[in-house]
DNA sequence: GCAATTAGTGTAAACGATTACATAAGAAAT
DNA sequence: ATTTCTTATGTAATCGTTTACACTAATTGC
C-alpha cells in the first residue's frame, strides 16, 4: 500500500505537511499544496482510516443497532440514516440484534472499539443506560422505544395516542369486541397497549383479550387463529406491529373469515403490502424517513456539542384509514 | 481506557504476554495465563480493534454492499450473511449503493481502508473487476449478478432457466399475450429477460412487449398502468423483481381489472406480502438464505486460501404457483 | 556430559496516520 | 535595527496493538 510517507517523498515534503493539506487545518503554501496533491494523484493514494481513527480517537462512522432489519421499520429508518449520514461524509455500520441483550451488548463494544462517533439504536428490554459500558463517552440517539434516562437523545412515535387513535377508530366505527396483539419485546408494545386500553375503557369497554408476544409473523398468527377459533370470537383485531399484522391478516384468512365484516384488523407501520391486500390494512404509518433523519441530526448535533442538554423528539403518526376497518 | 499495558503491570508480565494469552497464539505458563486472565477480568478490558488491526492488517469484519436493503430480496441475503458470519465471530458492515456507481465505489474503497476481511456484494451494471481499485487483495464474493471474471467466487441463480419455467407456466395455462417488465439495473434482469424470451420463442410466439425499468416500485406501476390502457392489452405480465411485481400489481388494482381472469401476473422473489394479496402470486422463490449462507462460506474459505480457484455456485429457484396465473 | 531444542518471557520495532513542539524566514512593530 | 509575531514546515512522539528477535532455563538427543 501506498502510505503518506510514499507521498512525502514524491512532493519532496515531510509527512506532517502532507497531513495537513489533507486535513486542511493549517496554513500551507499554495505552491506546497499543489506539489502535495499532485504527488496524492499520481500515487492514487488514500489515507488509511484505521491509522487516522487509532491516532485521532475517533472515526467518520456511526453505527446503528436495530433488533431485525427484516422488520420494514427499521429497513426504512436504516435507509434514512444512510442517507443523512452519507451527506455528511459519514457512513453507517449497520447491526441486528435479533432482540438478544448479548448481540446487543457485543454489537455495542464493537462499536464502541471501532470508536465510532455514535449509535443510533433501538434497544432490547434489559437494556439499561447504567450498564456498565455505557459510562463510556460514545453518545446515542435511542429510537422507536423508550429508555429511562436524561442522558441520552430520543426520537419517539407517540405511541399512546396513536394506539388511542386507533382503536377509537374502530370502536366509532361500530366494533365492540376487540383483541389486541402487542410485541413483547419493547416498550413500544406496552405504550400501544396503553393508548388502546384508555380508548376501551373510555367507551366502557373491555378487551377481548390483551397478548404480549413475540414480534414474528408465525406468532401473531398462531395467535390470532387461537382467538378466531375460540367461543366468543373478537370482532377487531388490532395489532401493534407490522409483522403481527402480516401474521394476523394470514390466520383470519386461513380460518376463512373476510375482513373487515367477520372480523377488523388495524395494526402500525405501512408496508409495502399494507395497500396491496385485499381489503387494504388501516394502520397508523410512521414517518420514518424522518425519525431516521431526525435522529441522524441528533447524532451529529450532539457529536459537535457533547455537553448539550438532550432532546426527546416525539413524532405523530399519521392514521391512514382503509378497507379493513369499515363501519359494520 | 484501559490498555494492554494496564493489564500487563497488573498482571506483573510484559505487553506481549499479555496479548500472546490473548491471541492464545502462543506456549504460555497455565499459571501466567491464569494472572494475565484475572486483570483482563479484574479491570475489565477489551482490546482495541483499531490498534488490532492496525498491526495486524486485517480484521473480523466482512462487508456486505448491496443495492437497495428495502428490497425484501436483499435483506433476506442481509440477515443470513449476518447470522453466518456472526458464528464465525465475524461482524458485517452493510452499505447501500443505490445503484450509484459512485457510492458503490466509495463504499468498496471505505470498506478495503477499514482492513476487512473481504467482501460480498452484488454489483452495479457499471462495476468491472479491471477496476483500478480492485487490483487490490481483497477477497470479494458476487451475489445474485454476473460479472465477468475470473477472479471472483460467485453465488447466483440459475436465472435463465427459471425465468424459461415461469415463462412456460404462463403458457402452459393458455396465456398468450404476455408482457415482460425487466430490472435495467442489473444482469439479472437481462438473464431473466433471455429465458422469459426462450419460453415464448418455443411456442412461437412473440412478447407483447419487453421493457427495461428502473426496479422500483413506481416504475413497475407505471408501466403497467401503459401497458394495460394499450389498445392491445397483454393477457399476462411477467416481471422480474418482487418491486415490479408489486408496483404492476397495484397498477392492476387502479385499471380496475381482475388477476387472473382479466391480467395473469407472475414474479421474482417471495416476500411477506406475495401470498397474502387476493390471488396470491405465482413466483420464483430463490433461496436467500442459502445465498447469504453460502456466500458468506465461500468468502471465508477464500480469506482461509486465498489462492484457491473461484467457485461459483449456481443455485435453483423454486416455483410456487398460485392463484395469479391459473389457468384461462 | 555437552550440544541442540524447546518452552516461556521480555524488549522494542513495526502498522500509518496526527499533532505537540521546534525552527527558520519573513513581516510588522517599536 | 532590533524585537516580536506570524507563516510554513520539519522532527519525533503518540495512538494500542502484534510480532520479530533476543534471551534464559529447562529438556532432549547423542
Amino acid at each position: 500500500m501506498t502510505s503518506i510517507k510514499d507521498v512525502a517523498k514524491a512532493a519532496g515534503v515531510s509527512t506532517a505537511t502532507v497531513s495537513r493539506v489533507l486535513a486542511n487545518n493549517a496554513p500551507i503554501r499554495p505552491e506546497t499544496r499543489e506539489r502535495v496533491m499532485q504527488a496524492v494523484a499520481a500515487l492514487n493514494y488514500r489515507p488509511n482510516l484505521i491509522a487516522r481513527s487509532l491516532r485521532a480517537q475517533k472515526s467518520a462512522k456511526i453505527g446503528l443497532v436495530v433488533s431485525d432489519i427484516r422488520n420494514p421499520f427499521f429497513t426504512a429508518i436504516g435507509r434514512a440514516v444512510e442517507d443523512t449520514a452519507y451527506e455528511q461524509g459519514y457512513s453507517v455500520l449497520m447491526c441486528n440484534t435479533d432482540e438478544n441483550p448479548e448481540k446487543e451488548t457485543m454489537y455495542l463494544n464493537i462499536l464502541h472499539d471501532e470508536n465510532v462517533a455514535g449509535v443510533i439504536f433501538s434497544p432490547t428490554q434489559k437494556f439499561s443506560t447504567a450498564a456498565k459500558n455505557f459510562h463510556s463517552s460514545m453518545p446515542f440517539v435511542i429510537i422507536d422505544r423508550t429508555v429511562r434516562t436524561d442522558k441520552a437523545d430520543m426520537v419517539l412515535l407517540d405511541n399512546v395516542s396513536a394506539a388511542y387513535d386507533l382503536a377509537s377508530h374502530l370502536l366509532e366505527n361500530g366494533y365492540r369486541n376487540i383483541a389486541g396483539l402487542f410485541g413483547n419485546a419493547s416498550t413500544t408494545g406496552k405504550d400501544r397497549q396503553l393508548g388502546f386500553q384508555n380508548a376501551l375503557e373510555k367507551h366502557g369497554l373491555k378487551p377481548a383479550a390483551v397478548h404480549f408476544i413475540e414480534p414474528r409473523i408465525k406468532h401473531g398468527h398462531d395467535m390470532t387463529v387461537e382467538l378466531l377459533t375460540q367461543a366468543d370470537r373478537p370482532d377487531a383485531i388490532f395489532t401493534s406491529n407490522s409483522l403481527l399484522t402480516a401474521g394476523a391478516f394470514q390466520a383470519i384468512r386461513d380460518c376463512n373469515l373476510t375482513v373487515p365484516d367477520e372480523v377488523a384488523l388495524v395494526g402500525f407501520d405501512e408496508t409495502t403490502w399494507g395497500a396491496l391486500v385485499d381489503p387494504p390494512i388501516t394502520l397508523i404509518a410512521q414517518p420514518t424517513e424522518e425519525i431516521g433523519r431526525t435522529a441522524t441530526e441528533l447524532l451529529f448535533q450532539r457529536i459537535a456539542e457533547p455537553e448539550r442538554a438532550p432532546k426527546t423528539v416525539i413524532l405523530k403518526g399519521k392514521m391512514l384509514v382503509r378497507g379493513s376497518s369499515a363501519p359494520r
